[in-house]
RNA sequence: CGGGGUGUAGCGCAGCCUGGCUAGCGCACCUGCCUUGGGAGCAGGGGGCCGGAGGUUCGAAUCCUCUCACCCCGACCA
């Protein structure tokens, strides 16, 4: 490809609402330009690496077994009102209605279309195990895109779904995706974990994420420092703490607290540390109050708690419920005396003497203790893992935390959409069985922006190979003078012939402007073809990545850059 | 959905508080000269219904009302 036939409209200077670097350097590299919120544009740029990414992902499901399909993107409501997600999925999913007045929705996940096709279709046991996947926009109509690529409502999706006779069965497609996803992240050259995940709105039995790490990524995961436990904070599991010091029940002491409301004014102002505080939280469990003990230092988990509960709303109340429920304002809570339901976390079991709200305006307690002065309805795992926590599979290891971007999730589904709408085979025995599902995405778009996110310097975007644009650029210094022009095109055409992607830079631009283009634009090898070195019958052959130089004749430059992308594409 | 903010040239911004002359600056763009190893220099030039609608006023980018769009924070830690 010749740049100046090209269209790759770089900016110099960082556009004012990209807040994350990957947004910031896929606007200023020409790869993305927004439409509307997190609505984009892919300019030649992104659409390549993109299309690597699906490449990657497409040749991996394939190995996997998996076999492509491509659905429509607008779904009649029909089908979602089967699986009943046409209730539970909220505001996200854009619903619409065409000419006469019929229901639709711009498909967020397809779980409903392919058992439709699947039912109509798979009739024995004969035809299974299958996978049907596709790569297809998906629209979610979230509250807040954001991050370019990384959240927009509008987004590029591979889905795929397993179809199985049993619960092994499916257990071993699942482990097959698994695989195929460990494949494909490091095939793109990512630095990633496997972690397991709570499984949401999609629903399921069980669930890994795969995370990019990144301090900018908007999921926070721990892993064991000893074992192979890992999983987002959603659903880690805290280790149950033993029981506290044998301290004796002190007398329950009444304390002024004017003014003290949260955890930290509280313990400041009594002198005691926060884990020796009880907090106490008033939720609405679908419209019922609930309270949730917690220890003074740890954070409510909402998803746990909302698991134990087996609700479909959990929110926190406002002013008012908790007035009514603690019969004091906002600030003031405590367990003691209430008369609703309460949830406490294991942590509060072994809590003795703590201190809490006194449900009453300006007032908190002291010594409070279990038992003897309040009750708890049911104990249960309802708090965040923090980091140095002690690992709830090993014996040896604490955990550790960590930031990521979820670019893949798999799913065991079990028989949650094949019950629904009646997606059933007969077996061997010539009986009527349920299905079993599995369902596994990959953001594609995300994918990207999650490279960019871990590979960038202060001059730009540094792509692994595998999924950069383009592997080498020629810039031709001065593109006037005959000697460059033809030796520029000599190599352009060498490399093209050898199969490498090149982006020639045959524009009449400075030294200098081209090069910065060729960084922040971040393909991995570039060679510079200048007057002097060429009188030598030398080129200069320089590594984004460590920035590494070698002065080359001509022949040898090609051979090493096609040998490099050779080498880098082979590796798995 | 709650709170805050911003809409002025393709991009980044000033002007608005305190209304007034032709609406400015940097980058980008076009022409010419010059320059050619890290986003050069000089000269000339094009480009704006100041987000939209309504109002106040002799006069509105500026003040008021409504509206649309976008951005940020929050929507869990009492």
């Amino acid at each position: 490809m010749r740049y100046s036939n090209y269209f790759i409209p770089t900016v110099k200077e960082t556009p004012a609402d990209a807040e994350v670097v990957s947004h910031q350097l896929m606007l200023r590299a020409g790869m993305v330009r927004k439409l509307a919120a997190g609505i984009y544009n892919y300019l030649p740029l992104g659409l390549r690496s993109i299309r690597k990414v699906e490449n990657i992902v497409r040749e991996e499901m394939n190995r996997a077994g998996a076999i492509e399909i491509l659905m429509p993107s607008v779904v009649p409501a029909e089908l979602w009102q089967e699986s009943e997600r046409w209730e539970q999925y909220g505001k996200e999913l854009l619903r619409f209605k065409d000419r006469k007045d019929a229901q639709f929705c711009l498909g967020p996940t397809h779980e409903e279309v392919v058992t439709d096709l699947v039912r109509r279709e798979i009739k024995s046991y004969r035809q299974m195990p299958i996978n049907l996947y596709q790569i297809q926009s998906k629209f979610r109509d979230e509250i807040r895109p954001r991050f370019g690529l990384m959240r927009g409502r509008e987004f590029i999706m591979k889905d795929a779904y397993s179809f199985d006779v049993d619960e092994k069965a499916a257990d071993s497609s699942y482990d097959k995706m698994y695989q195929a996803y460990r494949r494909i992240f490091e095939r793109c050259g990512l630095k990633f974990r496997a972690v397991e995940a709570d499984t949401g709105s999609i629903g399921g039995s069980s669930s890994h994420e795969f995370m990019v790490l990144a301090d900018s990524g908007e999921d926070a995961i721990v892993s064991c420092s000893a074992c192979e436990y890992a999983a987002n904070v959603e659903k880690a599991e805290a280790r149950p703490i033993e029981a506290g010091e044998h301290a004796d029940a002190r007398a329950l002491e009444r304390v002024a607290t004017p003014e003290k409301r949260t955890i930290e004014e509280v313990s400041e102002f009594l002198g005691v540390h926060a884990a020796a505080m009880i907090k106490t939280l008033v939720l609405l469990a679908d419209n019922e109050p609930v309270v949730a003990l917690v220890r003074g230092d740890h954070e409510l988990n909402e998803i746990k708690l909302k698991n134990f509960l087996h609700c479909t709303e959990l929110e926190m109340a406002n002013d008012e419920v908790v007035t009514k429920v603690t019969g004091a304002p906002v600030g003031f809570a405590g367990p003691v005396g209430l008369t609703v339901k309460i949830v406490a976390d294991l942590a509060v079991k072994g809590m003795k003497n703590a201190a809490t709200g006194g449900n009453e305006k300006d007032l908190h307690l002291k010594n409070v203790n279990l038992e003897r002065d309040f009750t708890v309805s049911q104990f249960a795992d309802i708090r965040n893992v923090v980091h140095g926590d002690a690992c709830p599979r090993c014996k040896d290891g604490v955990m550790e935390m960590w930031r990521g971007i979820e670019v893949g999730h798999v799913f065991k589904l079990g028989t949650k959409y094949s019950k629904a709408l009646k997606a059933t085979f007969l077996d061997a025995d010539g009986k009527d069985q349920t299905i079993f599902m599995g369902c596994y995405g990959i953001g594609i778009g995300r994918t990207v922006a999650a490279c960019i996110e871990q590979n960038n310097d202060a001059n730009g975007i540094i792509f692994p190979l595998p999924i950069a644009p383009f592997h080498c650029i020629i810039s031709a210094l001065n593109i006037k003078e005959a000697p460059v022009r033809e030796a520029s095109e000599l190599i352009y055409q060498q490399l093209v012939e050898a199969g490498v992607e090149v982006l020639l830079d045959d524009r009449d631009e400075r030294p200098g402007f081209k090069f910065k283009d060729a960084d922040l634009i971040g393909i991995p090898l570039r060679i510079v073809v200048g007057s002097k070195n060429l009188a030598e019958g030398n080129v200069e052959l320089k590594e984004r990545k460590s920035g590494e130089v070698s002065l080359l004749p001509i022949a040898e430059a090609v051979e090493r850059v096609t040998v490099a992308v050779a080498t880098a594409l082979a590796r798995i």
